[in-house]
DNA sequence: AACGCGACAGCAAGCGCTTTCTAAACAAGA
DNA sequence: TCTTGTTTAGAAAGCGCTTGCTGTCGCGTT
C-alpha cells in the first residue's frame, strides 16, 4: 500500500539505514550509492513518514507561530515574515520545516491548548506574536509551558511581546509600544491639542497598557491633566473604534483629537467622526498605531507609528531557526517610527 | 527525562494499554480506573508524544490550510473561519486537532512543497484556499498530490477555488467570480458608464480569469466593445492598483470607471485617481471585489461584491472535519452579493 | 609484508504509542 | 453445577524510521 523506507532500500539494493542517511544527508554515502537511492525514491514516489521519523529522531520539523487574530493584517504580516524565514523552498538550511500558524483568537485557553499541541508534536520552535494577556494565573501557565518546551529542546521566541520574566529562556523581540505611544501624543500636543480622547484596546493586554502608558506619559510631561473620562477601552477592531469615538464625543464634544489603539480602530474612529459631521483633521485629528498597509490610503492618510512588522518577524523567524544570534540578554527592543500624515493637524481655535 | 505512557501506567498501577485507552476514550474503562489514570497523568504532567501516537495509529491530528498570502485579509479571514471549526473538541473522541496555516506566497513550488510536507505528516485533512494557478504542468502535479493525499486517507477540500477535474475526490466550494464580476460591471453599465478600465490580477490565476470573464460578458451583453487597452494586469496588491490606474489613465484619460480585481487593488486605484486630481465618483467611479472589512471605511465607501468568506471558510472547515456532508457532486458554488456604495455613481457627461 | 586507518555499508536496538488478541473475573441462564 | 456472555485489563506485536556500533574493503605506511 504505502511505500516505506524498506521498499526503497530493496529497490536500490541497499540497507534501510543507507536510504535514511541519503535522505538526511549527514553521513558519508558514496555518490554512486546515493544516486541509486535517489533514483529509487523517485521511481517509487516515496514520501518519508514524518511521525515515524520524528519519533525515531526525537525531533520534528514543525515550527509553531501563535497569533491572536489571523484575520488582522498586523498578525498576518508578521506571520508571513516569520514563515518566510522558516521553510518551504528557499529556507534550505538543514531540511524543510513546516511553519504552522495557529490562531488563538485572543483566547487564553486556546493559547495554552496550542502550546500543548505543539509540545505534543515536539515542535522544533515556537514563536509567539503580539501582546500577552496580563492575568497572573494565565501568564504563569504560559511561562511554565514555555519552560517545558524549552527543556524539551524547542526554541522559543517572542515577537512583539514583552519578555516573560518567568520564562527567561524565551528570546524576546519587543515593540516599544510605550515609546511609540508617547511620540504620537507628543506630536499631537506639539500641534496644540489639549483635549485628546484615547481609544484603548482590551484592558488585559500588555500592548494596550503600554501604549496607554506612553500616551499618559506624554500628557504628564506637558502638564496636561489626564481626565479618565477621555479614555475608553474596546476591542482591537473597527467597530469598537466607531463606537468608542461616539462615546468619547458624547462625553466631551470639544475634543480636538482622538488617538486610537491601532490603525484599524482609527479607521472606525474616522468613520464615526465623519458620520457625526466632523472633518478630519480640521475639526478633529486622528492618529493610529502600527502603520498597516491600508493606513496610507485612508482619506486623509493616517498619522501613525510604523512598526517594522516584516523586519521583526523575519528576525524572529531566523532566531527561531537558529540562523541568527539572539540579542544579548535575550531581549531586543524594536522601536517604531512616527509617520506624520494628513489625519492630524493644528486644532481649530 | 520525559514522561512516557509507561510512567503514567506505573504510577496508576495499570498497563500502558489502559492508559492509552483512557486517553483516547474509545474503549470501555472502569471509571475508577479511569480516574486513577487521569490523576497520574495530571500529577506527572504527562503530554502525549504526538509523533509516536501518529505512527502507531497511522493518522495525525494535523489539518493543513494552504493560503496564497497570509498577510492579505482575504485569506486571513477564511483561514480564521476554517481554523475555528477545526480546533477544540468536536471532531473525534480525544479530538483536538492542530489547524495549521501554510503560506505559499502564491508560489507553485511552495504549494507543492507544503502539500508534500502535509502528506509526510499524514495530515488528517487539507484545505486549499483561493484561486488556483493555471499552468497545466503545475495543476497536474497538484492534482496528483491531492489524489495521493486522498488515497492516504486525508480529506481534501477546496475553498474559493474551482474544482479540479483531475482530482475529483476533492470537495470544492467555489466562488462565483464570473457571476460577481458580471454583476459589478452591469451595475456600472446601468449607471451609464461606457468607458471602463479593468485592473486584473496576475494572468495565470483562475480568480483573475473568471472575474475578467464576467466583466467581459457584461460588456458584451450590452454591446460595448472590449478594447484590450482598457485592461491591465497586475498583482493583487495596492501598489499594483495604483500603478495600473495611472497606466489606464495614460492610455485613455476619458475613462469614467475603474473596476479592480479586488478591494485592495481598488484602494490603490482610488489613491492614484486622487493623486491625479480626479474625484470619486464624480469624475471616475471605482469598484472592488471581496468586500473586505476596510472597504466600507474607504472614502467614499467602496462598491464591491461581497464574498461570504467566513461562512465559506467555516463550511469548508466542517467538511474537512467530516462534520458536514459534502455538497452533492462534491461541488458547491458560493455566490457573491453586489454591495453598491459611494464609490460608484453616474458618469459625468 | 604486516599493519593501521579512512570511507562506507549494514545490523539491530530501540523511539513511545496503538491495538489485536487473549485472559480473568463475575453474573446469569440452563 | 456447567456453560455462555459481558466487561475490563494486560501481553505483545508492531508502526517506519534513526543511529550507535560493528564490520569490510582498499590503500597508504612503516
Amino acid at each position: 500500500m504505502t511505500v516505506t523506507l524498506a521498499d526503497v532500500a530493496a529497490r536500490a539494493q541497499v540497507s534501510p539505514a543507507t536510504v535514511s542517511r541519503v535522505l538526511n544527508g549527514n553521513y558519508p554515502v558514496a555518490s554512486s550509492t546515493r544516486e541509486r537511492v535517489l533514483r529509487a525514491v523517485d521511481e517509487l514516489d516515496y514520501v518519508l513518514n514524518g511521525p515515524a521519523s520524528s519519533l525515531a529522531a526525537a525531533t520534528s520539523d514543525l515550527v509553531g507561530i501563535l497569533v491572536n487574530d489571523i484575520a488582522d493584517p498586523f498578525f498576518g504580516i508578521m506571520a508571513a515574515a516569520i514563515q518566510s524565514e522558516i521553510g518551504g523552498p528557499g529556507g534550505r538550511a538543514g531540511g524543510e520545516r513546516l511553519g504552522v500558524v495557529c490562531n488563538t483568537g485572543g483566547s487564553p485557553e486556546r493559547e495554552l491548548t496550542y502550546l500543548t499541541l505543539l509540545q505534543r508534536q515536539r515542535a522544533a520552535a515556537v514563536v509567539l506574536t503580539g501582546g500577552a494577556i496580563e492575568d497572573t494565573a494565565h501568564a504563569g501557565a504560559v511561562a511554565a509551558k514555555l519552560r517545558k518546551l524549552h527543556e524539551a529542546g524547542t526554541r522559543v521566541v517572542l515577537c512583539g511581546r514583552p519578555p516573560a520574566p518567568e520564562a527567561p529562556e524565551a528570546i524576546a523581540l519587543t515593540f516599544d509600544n510605550r515609546g511609540g505611544g508617547r511620540q504620537l501624543t507628543e506630536h499631537l500636543i506639539g500641534l496644540g491639542h489639549r483635549r485628546l480622547g484615547y481609544i484603548a484596546g482590551p484592558e488585559e493586554r500588555t500592548t494596550t497598557r503600554h501604549r496607554l502608558e506612553g500616551h499618559r506619559a506624554a500628557l504628564d510631561a506637558h502638564g496636561i491633566e489626564d481626565d479618565p473620562r477621555r479614555t475608553v477601552h474596546g476591542r482591537y477592531d473597527r467597530r469598537s473604534g466607531y463606537e468608542a469615538t461616539l462615546e468619547l464625543l458624547r462625553r466631551d464634544p470639544s475634543l480636538t483629537a482622538v488617538v486610537a489603539a491601532n490603525d484599524t480602530v482609527a479607521l472606525g474612529a474616522c468613520a464615526a467622526l465623519r458620520d457625526s459631521g466632523l472633518r478630519i483633521p480640521d475639526d478633529v485629528s486622528v492618529a493610529g498605531f502600527d502603520d498597516l498597509p491600508f493606513s496610507v490610503d485612508a482619506v486623509p492618510a493616517l498619522t501613525t507609528v510604523r512598526l517594522p512588522l516584516t523586519e521583526a518577524g523575519a528576525r524572529a523567524g531566523r532566531i527561531a531557526m537558529g540562523r541568527e544570534e539572539p540579542p544579548p540578554g535575550g531581549i531586543a527592543v524594536v522601536r517604531g517610527e512616527l509617520m506624520v500624515r494628513g489625519s492630524t493637524g493644528v486644532p481649530r481655535t
